[in-house]
DNA sequence: CTGCGAGTCAAAC
DNA sequence: GTTTGACTCGCAG
């Protein structure tokens, strides 16, 4: 079940099955190609009221994750504690994890669900950091909750 | 302050 | 086997 939902950020793409949420993409193009579902999944709704700013708790949402590394379910678990409005750094979360930072790099940027997994919340130790949707959407999503100065 | 080198480790080649 | 990162630390200029 594939979902596109509009947010000032860009239109959501969302494919859910029944165990859980399975991948979450920004599309290109805008909010033009959203398409308003006749009832909102649960996650649809926290989605949208986190892009209106709320502070949405998403540990709740039930995943149903692809065939991954161990390795990468584990930094994506450390990333999830992450508390709304709050960030840690790369090395953070290595340090937890006996690895390095660029391997905490690695793992986040195949992340298949942006947002739900907050990996916007990591940061580089000297600045920003990057990210696989833009570094100008990681901003944008740290303003929102409030998390950058 | 800026720039460079080495350390690091999972993944990609 | 070698190279490459969404990094970090230390130490020179």
């Amino acid at each position: 079940m594939i979902h596109v939902i509009a947010t000032k950020f860009g239109a959501l793409e969302l494919e859910e099955t029944e165990r859980g949420v399975r991948r979450i993409s920004f599309v290109e193009g805008g909010a033009s190609r959203a398409v308003a579902p006749a009832k909102p999944t649960n996650l649809e709704a926290k989605l949208s009221k986190y892009f209106q700013g709320g502070r949405v708790d998403f540990s709740t949402v039930s995943l149903d994750l692809q065939e991954v590394s161990s390795f990468q379910r584990r930094v994506w678990e450390a990333a999830m504690k992450i508390p709304y409005g709050e960030v840690r750094t790369y090395g953070w979360i290595a340090r937890k994890l006996n690895s390095s930072p660029r391997a905490v790099g690695q793992a986040l940027k195949s992340n298949p669900l942006p947002i739900v997994i907050p990996c916007h919340r990591v940061v580089s130790s000297q600045g920003i950091g990057g990210y696989s949707g833009g570094i100008n959407l990681k901003t944008r999503m740290l303003k929102l909750e409030g998390a950058l100065r």
